[in-house]
DNA sequence: ATTGACCTTATAGTAGCTTTATAGTTTAAA
DNA sequence: TTTAAACTATAAAGCTACTATAAGGTCAAT
C-alpha cells in the first residue's frame, strides 16, 4: 500500500504521514525500487492510533510517550493512566480559564451598546482603563 | 524611558516589545545617538493596551483591528462591539469543544484501574479500538 | 508523445512569542 | 583605570502540528 492509499484510508494528508515519520511517530516503511514508501497493516493501525490520540487532544510528545509504553507490554499501566490524568487536568484548567475569560468578555461587552462613537465605546474604554481582574 | 524600564513597568520582556514594534502594534520610538529606543507615556499606554487585549485572548490581528478603530474616533463603534461579539463566540465554541473532550477523556480513563499490565490497559485499548464519537 | 495522477525531497509559512548568537554601550565596582 | 555586570542592538532559529509550495521523478493511459 502506498502513501496516498494510507492517507485516504485513515483520513490524513500525505504530508502529515511523512511528517509523523520524520517526528519518529510512525516507523519508516520499506521503499520500492523507485523510492516510493510501502505501508503495511501495522502502519494503518499505527497511524489510526496517532490520529485518535490527536482527536483526544494529546500532544505528539504525549503520543510518543504512550508508544514507548506499548513497546513494554508487561509493565504496569500506571504511567499510561497517569498520563491521561494529567491530560484531563490540562483540559480542565483550560476550560476553567476560558470560562473566566468568557465572563470577563461578556461583562466588557455589556458596557457598550451600538449607538456610540468609537471615542465613547464602552468596550474600548473598558480595555484601556484596565480594571481587569487577571487570571 | 528605555526599553528595559518599559518592559518592567508593563510586565513584558524586552524582546516582546521589539516584536510588537516589528509587527506594527507599537509605534517605532525615537532613538538615542547610540541607537537605544526611547519610549514615552504614549508607549506605556499602548503596550498596556496590547497586553490587556492579549489577556482577553484577542489575537494580534484583532488588536490591530481595534487600533485602527481607535485612529478614527468619530466612527460609530459597531465594529468594535462586533469584534468582541465574534471573539466571545470563538471562546464559547472552544469551551464547548473542550467540555466534549473532557467527557470523552473521563470515560476513557474510567475504563482502567491502576492494577493492570500495559497489555491489558483499558485506556490504551480504548484508544486502539477507536470506538470514539468524534467532535 | 503527452497528459494526469501519483510519488519524491526540500523549504517556508502559520501564531506569538522565546531563545540563542553576536556585538556594541553604559554603569558600577575593584 | 580597568574591568565586569547589566543593558542595548540586530538577526536568526526554535517552539507546535501541521499545511502549502516548489521543483522534479515515476507510472498508466491515451
Ligand atoms: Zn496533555
Ligand atoms: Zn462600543
Ligand atoms: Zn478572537
Ligand atoms: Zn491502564
Amino acid at each position: 500500500m502506498r502513501i496516498g492509499q494510507l492517507a485516504q484510508l485513515v483520513g490524513v494528508e500525505t504530508q502529515t504521514i511523512r511528517f509523523y515519520e520524520q517526528q519518529g511517530l510512525l516507523p519508516p516503511p520499506d521503499r520500492q525500487d523507485n523510492g516510493y514508501r510501502v505501508y503495511t497493516e501495522k502502519h494503518v493501525e499505527g497511524l489510526a492510533f496517532i490520529r485518535r490520540c490527536r482527536i483526544l487532544g494529546l500532544s505528539l510528545a504525549e503520543i510518543h510517550e504512550l508508544q514507548s509504553y506499548q513497546d513494554d507490554p508487561h509493565q504496569p499501566c500506571t504511567a499510561v493512566n497517569a498520563l491521561l490524568d494529567d491530560h484531563i487536568s490540562h483540559v480542565r484548567s483550560q476550560i476553567t480559564a476560558l470560562q473566566a475569560l468568557e465572563k470577563q468578555l461578556v461583562s466588557l461587552r455589556a458596557s457598550c451598546n451600538d449607538d456610540r462613537e468609537v471615542e465613547a465605546c464602552g468596550v474600548l474604554a473598558g480595555i484601556s482603563e484596565g480594571n481587569m481582574h487577571q487570571q
